[in-house]
DNA sequence: TTGAAAGCGGTACCAT
DNA sequence: ATGGTACCGCTTTCAA
């Protein structure tokens, strides 16, 4: 299909050395010109013709061979296993690379999915990288957090729902989600609060944390929690919604925004009214929530700008060994509508 | 070593041969240990002598000095800089990084927002991965194709809609979901079809594609097609349902699922009936379009299985220099429900 | 069965 | 203003 002549199959791929002997000079010189050392002056003349030979070369440095000798790198290693979490999750890592790449770092995104939490300290690890960013819903050890500061991370950073110990903890703690819904559903005067629980694995870890603050909101109050486990299709909506008058429950908190619209539909169609008999509370304040009827209740979250974390980043980075910093980046808050 | 004051307590390293050290043999027996060589025969007290030491200092084999060595990695550089497409595409990648890495290869994501195509092509090279994926929306051109082919990826391969000349087009072609809903729409006996465009810039590279499509099949039956460029927020969507009688159209096209619920849900307020006035499909086959009511018509889309693609760049790594293959993964097929 | 040594690609110190 | 060279951590002959 495509005209271009095929390449040989052994390329071989240029060195500082190969455009040191095309422009007649040393492997020294060539990397004081292309790294614009300031210490050391180099003619004009010759700056141009190593520029010209790298170009010709088509050299690219080798990223590995650099921070070998160097010692370090500045590469920041983000684990990325589906990062649940929504729109506004997403939004804070992408400006969080933004934020790292403007200091100058190399930010590399690792799939972690089907390793241990130990494998994929080590795999981390490998790549010495001069700091860890771990998103919630990654799981690392003290042991794990151990092999990376012994393998010369300076700043290894979790932003899971609990600290861990030796890492430096920017909390996230999606407990605040649940703790907000249910503070809201008891101002409204209910008591019997359903909790709806993703079956989908990959929605765990950060379900586990909303329902143990709607657990402790309810608690602090006398009131009752019931997780319900759901998977996120019609039917299984409607099985649950079949067996509401057994459940004596008179408020639900989903765990977000669309699976608290699959629930309240097939309240709805199972003829259970929202929120006369039955209030709904979502979470992630998503668009799709305004336009049902009623429209949905939910939990805005809110975190910390990600330009400060980048540069906290940095901070750790060139003065390691400060004590571990704990902060939380996660503020809530509810936004009433009309189905609670 | 650590006379420098500027610098606090600097951890070492644990290097192969402090391991060599505290085992009381040569680095080279330690490399043969670890790497469970079986060109070379170590005794049994040898052996456990190393891997304790191994596991005393918590040492962690440094991968660039191993590639650097090797003259070759094993890393899979997957570009990404939020790939939008919804569950089937994110569900395709999670699968293909599994895939690759029970291919023994380390998949690396690097974050490329902010940087022009060349620039990312050579931030990729200098890491010198062994194959290259790049996902629809990351823009690669036939010069980075080239620099990265001469910095040693044997395999560069492009999921866009477009097959880069010198590169594996292994084809996602999003003209074909615009195909498919404008086919729809003219089987049903619609002629003037808006196509709703998002203004959010990460998602004008699938849009494009989709209008493409859209305007191709329009075409073909002698049928007008009029983009309709909408913000994701209510207010936008009433200020376009406002200017409805004026625009002529007896159907939609959006999007996605969710630009395509909040237009409809825009012109219901609007007075306009859907479908009978207009007609309303979208694209992704979400859950959500299926709660709304009218229930939300939709393109579905089958992507291939990412194995075989796994499978497909372990061969052209292994055996590299065939000539570029060409291929579309991707496969459309219309939901018929209720707003169509 | 184990060890000594070369060398991968770059950087930086010390000569010239 | 440049060049020679040692060395970063690891693998892999070749020798012992």
């Amino acid at each position: 299909m495509s005209q271009l002549p095929q390449q040989p199959a052994e390329v071989s791929v240029p060195t500082s050395a190969d455009v040191a002997r095309l422009a007649g000079v040393s492997r020294a010189t060539v990397s004081y010109v292309l790294n614009n050392n300031a210490t050391v002056r180099i003619s004009d003349p010759t700056r141009r013709r190593v520029r010209e030979a790298a170009l010709q070369l088509g050299y690219v440095p080798h990223a590995a061979a650099r921070s070998l000798r160097a010692g370090h790198s500045r590469m920041v290693l983000l684990p990325s296993g589906h990062i649940p979490g929504g729109p506004p999750h997403q939004y804070f890592f992408e400006e969080l690379q933004s934020g790292l790449r403007r200091l100058d770092y190399t930010v590399v995104q690792y799939g972690s999915l089907g390793l241990t939490a130990d494998e994929a300290a080590t795999a981390w690890a490998e790549l010495r990288p001069v700091a860890v960013v771990v998103p919630p819903g990654i799981e690392l050890t003290p042991h794990g957090t151990g092999i990376l500061t012994r393998s010369g991370a300076k700043a290894v950073i979790t932003l899971g729902p609990d600290p861990v110990p030796g890492a430096h903890g920017l909390v996230m703690d999606q407990r605040r989600v649940g703790v907000s819904a249910v503070e809201h559903l008891l101002v409204r005067g209910r008591r019997h609060i359903g909790v709806v629980m993703p079956e989908e694995p990959c929605r765990a870890s950060f379900s586990e944390s909303r329902l143990a603050g709607a657990r402790r909101a309810a608690e602090a109050a006398g009131a009752r929690v019931c997780p319900l486990p759901l998977r996120y299709e019609e039917e299984s909506a409607h099985d649950l919604a079949a067996r509401w008058p057994d459940l004596g429950l008179d408020a639900v908190f989903a765990y977000n925004d669309e699976y608290a619209m699959l629930m309240m539909r097939a309240l709805q169609d199972a003829g259970v009214a929202v929120p006369a008999d039955t209030a709904v509370i979502g979470a992630d304040d998503a668009l799709i929530g305004r336009l049902l009827r009623p429209r949905l209740s939910s939990v805005r979250m809110e975190l910390a700008m990600p330009q400060p974390l980048a540069e906290t980043i940095d901070r750790m980075v060139q003065h390691p060994g400060g004590s571990p910093v704990h902060h939380d980046l996660l503020r809530t808050s509810v936004v009433h509508r009309e189905s609670s």
